[in-house]
DNA sequence: GACTCCAATCCTGTATACCGGATTGGTCCC
DNA sequence: GGGACCAATCCGGTATACAGGATTGGAGTC
């Protein structure tokens, strides 16, 4: 929960915090792609000077969810589908090699934790609650990466699961239904340490999530067609039917 | 060449041309790890205030080659024998699936093209020009990243090997001789399109550089044993034999 | 003679002032 | 009535001023 704390923050974490802060708010969808970032908004309500402000939108520019255009507001970056292709390719390799890492070293109770992890977001998921469960799987990603111990992989994942997290926030259909099979099957594979099949899970998990997207379609404009439900042609076709 | 350009500087360019002339100093081995890096000055030479000197280092901090303690001077990064281990991996990780990905889409003239270039990089060392050796031996990695086409993968892997252009700046054996036979055997088994001999090839290649630094020994002063040549208890134990 | 404590200086962290380009709303013209 | 031009305002880019901690040289003491 982003509390405003203006007077009673320290200064020296004030851009941490707004980083956090934007951060969650992606993650949570509180924060569409494309919305504007401006300096003295956001550091009038943190309590901070543009100086922090602008340092914070930077590093998140710099981790590619926020774009920074010169002389032009900040937003919310809006990854392109070739993009977000990029992004994916380089993301199954990072978590391949993570997974690679992971049966080696991976113990039976860590297993154990994953799995409990797994069921707490499948149920969740079954509760209707999408926000939570998502969240738990992108925990279940950034847990795999903590696990296997090499901090520059974990940068690397954390700051593509990001991302991917945009994209899909982008692309995403809204009926799809997520494969929690997948994980387990990839537990699996790493209490046996069969490192082939562990790999190949997690490759085809992520490929799995990437085709569900929809990387046709334009997200050109801030995605009017999302807000209002569809694609605004229909509505102004059925109201205007006789043109 | 970084040279003065005080005032004939264009004012928007000048972060990344600090940026440039720093990652440029630190692979040609002009910028040692350790180096403090003040604001001022860098301001002064590059005829920009320390505003933009701060987000240049800033930025290098993210990539990893800078280290920026807070409330101390900015230095150049000695990442410790642990870090460059980590580094190491992922670079293997990075540059397998760089490799990956060639195979399927590399030219004849591509690989013609670096075969050049590695030759041209065997003659280089072999005229004992070491730091021209180098710089090639680091374009080949580099254009490898650039022809598979996925920016992000390059991103990480430009990084990666800055990094490790440091490690090896820290770590080297200075006798060490390079190995130019990895590269033409990695262009073979591309040329073939033969995915597991390449990344078989590009691993041991990275492996061979890590395995031929000595992680042992401390980094932990500046390195005055590297400064003057030798460890420097040899010497004094040599001066004061009676004791 | 060497170690310690202290003060002057330097350097970084943050805020703010000023400048110039971007944006937006109004007005004028077609 | 619609579209294009223009001006006022907003906002980001850079430099700089000010504050506080770090560093270093010197003086005093054991």
């Amino acid at each position: 929960m982003p509390k405003r704390n203006a007077n009673a923050a320290n200064k020296a974490g004030a851009e941490n915090a707004i980083c956090d802060a934007i951060r969650a708010a992606i993650l949570e969808r509180r924060l569409a792609p494309g919305t504007k970032l401006r300096e003295v908004p956001l550091g009038t309500f943190f309590g901070v000077s543009r100086t922090i402000v602008r340092q914070a939108l930077r590093r998140l520019a710099h981790d590619g969810i926020v774009s920074l255009r010169d002389r032009r507001v900040a937003v919310v970056a809006r990854p392109s589908a070739q993009e977000v292709a990029y992004m994916f390719a380089a993301r199954r390799a990072i978590e391949a090699a993570v997974v690679e890492h992971l049966v080696a070293r991976i113990t039976r109770q860590e297993v154990a934790a994953l799995r409990r992890l797994v069921r707490d977001e499948e149920a969740t998921y079954r509760r209707g609650d999408r926000a939570g469960g998502l969240k738990l799987s992108l925990a279940f990603h950034e847990t795999l990466g903590r696990l296997c111990g090499n901090p520059v992989l974990v940068r690397y994942l954390t700051e593509l699961v990001l991302q991917t997290s945009l994209a899909v926030a982008l692309y995403e259909q809204p009926n799809r239904v997520h494969a929690h099979a997948d994980h387990l099957d990839l537990l699996d594979a790493l209490a046996k340490r069969n490192a082939q099949r562990a790999v190949r899970c997690m490759v085809a998990h992520l490929n799995d999530l990437e085709r569900d997207l929809h990387l046709h379609a334009p997200p050109g404009a801030p995605s009017l067609a999302t807000i209002f439900g569809g694609p605004a042609v229909r509505r102004v076709d059925a109201a205007h039917a006789g043109r």
